[in-house]
DNA sequence: CAACGCTATTAACGCGAGTTAATAAGTGTG
DNA sequence: CACACTTATTAACTCGCGTTAATAGCGTTG
């Protein structure tokens, strides 16, 4: 016979009549006992046998029992047009799930794709309507006036549904948003070359006819001419390194930058690269040049992914709070579901730190701070 | 006023008593109408009354007072120690989602983190005892003899949850298993570059003390194996790219591709990559020493990751079938669940497909067929 | 000592569905 | 016309749990 785990067997689940009779009380009182309702007082020797009795039969409520009567499920849903094999989104969700499981409630995977074009908002509709979700996070595109972004809102909104956006840009003011504050992410990553004494210091961003693609590369932009102006500097064309449209990845990167050499521009002594991909490729395409980091060339990227700390020289880099994100996206929703959320929607901007490693050029004093190790089997 | 949506306020949902009233017969037909129930015949002028009631009113079915008498959750979960930020992981639960979605299931997140040390059976026990799961898909380490593996296993086998491992290799013969099959992996990327006519084909792979780390690994390296025998080669040591030990990414290829060639090693004609990673750290080192790709030095990556479609030359790549093994994952538990399952354990091995592109040098005929475009806004 | 008030507990109902045994209506047979 | 036999439909029960109004016990007060 084969010891597969097959359904149907299932052992009889104990419920809450089995708790009263062990304990010889009804089942109100357990209820009432386990659910600690205010305003309700127990004999104290009832209550411990009650509990006892649950501990000792391994009692554990039935929750979609539970959401008949409540009306709730119990659970979060997930929409992401983000890259879902990206690290952002990786982090993002690892935030959510501990908030969610903090609060006993689930998380479910509504609709996951790499373009927003591609989500079925329809699906996440009927969860909410089936009553198992109460409310979904939403991560979106942070592109402006995006058309799917407005039609998702539109349809959450016109069914009632609670949501949160997390890094992603809507023009509507009543929406609760939660988002990187990524004019803070270029501000401090320019003004820690600043700071190390640099005063040619460049920018490497995606090229788009002219004009920055997304909200946050844009914000990324302000902060770093921010950072310059208070120093009594101005951006400059020559300090700019754009890459081609298109997706973000390092060959982008290494192709922009040898671009860049070739065409003649003195080379800035330091580089803020809105990307840890773009700031990869800048680095092959130095190495490949001679050109010294940090010796020649200070780099900051962003976004602090895996490659980041493993590179040679390792990568300083600005990190998003995103584990805080999701975490703060999903405590505001749970609060909005109750009713017990803040009256005035909600535009919450949370601060980026800065991890500070070798490409950077600071001292050794600072190197290892900022630093942490991320080790992984790699074997899937 | 606020236009944020708060809970409390949800307008009345419809239920089967509505639909009832509004087609005119009793609660039990719209159940037995809308559940297509077997053996029990209906007036056809009945089911059309009750299924227009139904769609008139916006019927939906609310599935947690469905999970109290069916004593089923309606959801599987997923726990993973897959790297989440991943490529890999995100095709698996793009597959996973959809053949859940399929169903009408959910897919609710259980633990997901970096290492299976790290993950926390307890919660996905305690999500099945809650009646919230029907069954676990676990991706886990294909480490052999790894503690963590052992003792999900003998703790979901404990308490009677059904599931199955995906690319998690697990020496018991009575698991479920599904899993990529890596033997053909290495087998076709070396079939592939033997048959353009190499002879001195070489292969990248993670060195680790003498011995490989993964399953998978070594399960490539013995197709590389297998693949140079038939052609009456045989393996040699100087042909072998060994990386430093810990986790598979660019620069450890990149390192020890600039090691290799500095050792004095004759240059393969060829090389086969057991990651993307190490081709493309490669790919970089070999560009810095003036090797053309793929003239000097034709390359085949594995895992077909966003970069490979990127990067110049294009990655050729051995493309696991990923989706699809998140589906069959699903299927074969779905079936599991319902009791329906094969009585024997399933063992399943899904073959990969090759990618071909620029960097193995194949001619232009071959080269568009496997290619595929993925395109992102990239700005999260 | 009856009336009152408080504490501890429970019976009874409801949530929104699925399931089954029983009923009512229609059809055909002897 | 009574009988069996379908066919179409429903009343009644069940699932596991939350909630509330009602009850029983018991000490206090006028």
């Amino acid at each position: 016979m084969s010891n597969v785990s097959q359904g149907g067997f299932k052992r009889r689940k104990v419920t809450s009549s089995d708790v009263a009779v062990a304990a010889g009380v009804s089942r109100s009182t357990v209820s009432l006992v386990l659910n600690r309702v205010e305003g309700v007082t127990f004999n104290p020797e009832t209550v411990r046998r009650v509990q006892e009795a649950a501990k000792r039969l391994g009692y554990v409520p039935n929750v979609p029992a539970r959401s008949v009567m409540t009306r709730k499920g119990y659970a979060l849903g997930l929409i992401s047009a983000w890259e879902p094999g990206s690290t952002l989104f990786a982090r993002t969700f690892q935030g959510m799930l501990a908030a969610t499981r903090a609060a006993g409630y689930g998380l479910t995977l509504c609709d996951i794709a790499g373009r927003a074009e591609q989500i079925n908002i329809d699906s996440t509709v009927s969860f909410y309507q089936q009553g198992r979700i109460d409310g979904v996070v939403a991560l979106l595109s942070t592109l402006p006036e995006n058309p799917a972004t407005v039609r998702f809102r539109e349809t959450l909104e016109g069914e009632k549904i609670p949501f949160v956006f997390v890094n992603s840009h809507s023009d509507v003011p009543t929406v609760d948003e939660i988002r990187t504050d990524n004019f803070q992410a270029g501000y401090i990553a320019t003004k820690h070359l600043l700071d190390l004494g640099h005063r040619r210091v460049g920018i490497c961003v995606r090229g788009a006819s002219g004009r920055f693609l997304s909200r946050s590369e844009t914000e990324r932009y302000r902060g770093y001419v921010a950072a310059l102006t208070e120093a009594g500097l101005v951006p400059k064309e020559n300090l700019t390194v754009k890459t081609e449209e298109g997706p973000i990845n390092v060959d982008r990167g290494y192709q922009a930058f040898k671009v860049f050499l070739n065409s003649g521009c003195e080379l800035p002594s330091a580089l803020y690269a809105i990307s840890d991909h773009f700031a990869t490729g800048v680095l092959y395409a130095a190495k490949e040049k001679g050109i010294s980091i940090p010796g020649d060339l200070a780099i900051v990227g962003t976004d602090d992914l895996e490659l980041a700390s493993q590179l040679r020289p390792s990568l300083t880099s600005v990190r998003q709070p995103l584990q805080e994100l999701g975490e703060e996206a999903v405590n505001l929703l749970l609060k909005r579901i109750d009713g017990k959320g803040p009256s005035q929607p909600v535009k919450l901007h949370v601060p980026c730190s800065l991890r500070v490693r070798q490409s950077s050029g600071a001292g050794a004093l600072n190197a290892v701070q900022g630093d942490h190790v991320e080790s992984r089997g790699g074997d899937e």
